[in-house]
DNA sequence: CGCCTGACTGAGG
DNA sequence: CCCTCAGCCAGGC
């Protein structure tokens, strides 16, 4: 992928991001807008699909980062049907048992529903 | 500062 | 279902 480039009050945000999404489980989805808010970053639906671009190739902290997971609040794949990407998140998601109809997700039956404790855990990661 | 571009969103048609 | 539009926040120029 390509190199980070962010300073690094910028790069505490990214990690943020990037925790919150590792919390994702197996087999659940969330949209962009969703990991934002909890991450504290309410509005910044944006930066987080920037973020994700940017997910360094070995993971962060020595787990990988689940981008596949994160969808647009409607369920759909951000990336053009076809493209390589489109594909190769499309494949990710089916192998963990997301079943993906065209190019959405039934969020009813994927959404990642967090509870309290879940959300407290973040907070205090180390 | 303006202008444009995004792995975005919500409301409408 | 599709598409459009305004609003959004960061970044690059």
């Amino acid at each position: 992928m390509e190199q980070i480039k962010v300073n690094s009050s910028q790069l505490d945000t990214y990690k943020k991001i990037w925790r919150v999404v590792q919390a994702i489980p197996s087999g659940k989805v969330s949209s962009y807008g969703a990991i934002a808010d909890i991450a504290g970053l309410p509005g910044r639906a944006r930066l987080v699909g920037k973020c994700l671009g940017q997910v360094p190739k070995d993971g962060f902290c020595g787990q990988p980062v689940p981008w596949f997971r994160v969808l647009r609040s409607d369920g759909s794949i951000a990336f053009p049907i076809g493209s390589e990407a489109f594909d190769r998140q499309k494949a990710l998601l089916m192998d963990e048992g997301v079943f993906v109809k065209g190019r959405r997700i039934n969020l009813n039956d994927f959404s990642w529903r967090p509870d309290l404790s879940e959300l407290l855990a973040l907070e205090q990661p180390y």
